[in-house]
DNA sequence: AAGACGAAAGTGGTTGA
DNA sequence: TCAACAACTTTCGTCTT
């Protein structure tokens, strides 16, 4: 899952990772990447006594999906209150007044996000790490006070659609729309917004990460799905792929080797799946029967029936 | 009657001056 | 900031099975 990280200034692989202080640096031009990153290793490991102290810690590991990464000590979990004598039970009080002052107006605003956020992951059945990774988008996007001027869901939405595509588990805009009850223009217009403004590069969506789920929900064979995949190496060697929308290649492949399979989907059904049109689908499966020279094949396919 | 096909007009985003 | 532009959509009429 780990993709292999480029330095965004000079192109350049050679990327020094120091876990310790969670960042990584370009040996060529000596940029700090990230000092943000997630470490999913195990830090509260201990060898031996004569291990140096300074690497053991207590607690839960932190985690972004936590508004405060997991870290505050509440004061005012009711029960505790009754082994306090009168000046204990003022001390009390008064340390919650400050607790809850003390809670920033980001703070609340992190934490209603939040569950924003595991709201719209759970219902799109999203992998942990994909809510971490949109936690922490979030959380930088709350401190560079990107959230002025747009509701709180809207960059919810847009940090999870980053994370997804980072992840390369691709959902589609409208996939996120629904699930959030956002606009789809609104969406992408936050998910572009924060990206260039954290400055996050995402990789183009490759189009043969969309299939598995078009494939299941179209409850077509895996052999359809390995010829889907074939057909869209092809199609991106002949350089049909570039510029077009990768859902709209993945849905016409996919139609094309159903066909082939003899387990012929109508345009509408594929189409409906994959959140474009019979339109697109037709134009992208018109250009694949021209360059790939795949007419023959499906032919075949039809009279061996 | 349903699906496939294609033309034409409209939409939202990108790019380059 | 504006206009040109490409990709995609919507709509609708025609053809095929």
């Amino acid at each position: 899952m780990r993709q292999t990280m480029k330095c965004p200034e000079c192109g350049g692989s050679n990327l020094r990772v120091q876990k310790e202080k969670g960042e990584a640096v370009c040996r060529d031009c000596g940029l700090v990447i990230e000092d943000k990153m997630i470490d999913f290793g195990q830090e509260w490991r201990e060898f031996d006594e004569s291990d140096e102290s300074s690497k053991r810690r207590t607690g839960a590991p932190m985690t972004y999906t936590k508004y405060d990464q997991g870290l505050a000590t509440d004061v005012g979990a009711k029960g505790d209150i009754y082994h306090l004598g009168a000046k204990g039970k003022s001390k009390f009080f008064r340390l919650r007044k400050w607790q809850h002052r003390i809670s920033t107006a980001i703070e609340r605003n992190l934490k209603l996000a939040l569950a924003e956020l595991k709201r719209v992951s759970s219902y799109l059945k999203l992998p942990e790490a994909v809510k971490e990774e949109a936690a922490r988008i979030y959380t930088m996007a709350v401190q560079k006070g990107l959230v002025r001027g747009r509701s709180m869901e809207s960059v919810v939405a847009g940090a999870l659609y980053a994370s997804c595509r980072r992840h390369e588990v691709p959902r589609t805009l409208d996939e996120l729309s629904e699930a959030s009850g956002i606009d789809k223009k609104e969406v992408g217009r936050t998910y572009r917004f924060i990206t260039r403004e954290l400055g996050i590069r995402i990789l183009p969506s490759n189009p043969v990460d969309y299939l598995p789920r078009f494939v299941s929900a179209l409850k077509l064979s895996a052999e359809t799905q390995s010829k889907a995949v074939e057909i869209l190496q092809k199609a991106r060697d002949a350089e049909l792929t570039s510029g077009r929308g990768p859902t709209g290649i993945a849905a016409a492949s996919l139609y094309v080797a159903a066909l082939m399979n003899n387990e012929k989907r109508t345009q509408r059904e594929v189409a409906d799946v994959a959140g474009v049109t019979e339109v697109t689908i037709r134009n992208r499966y018109k250009e694949l029967l021209k360059e790939l020279d795949l007419k023959d094949k499906i032919k075949k396919g039809i009279d061996a029936d």
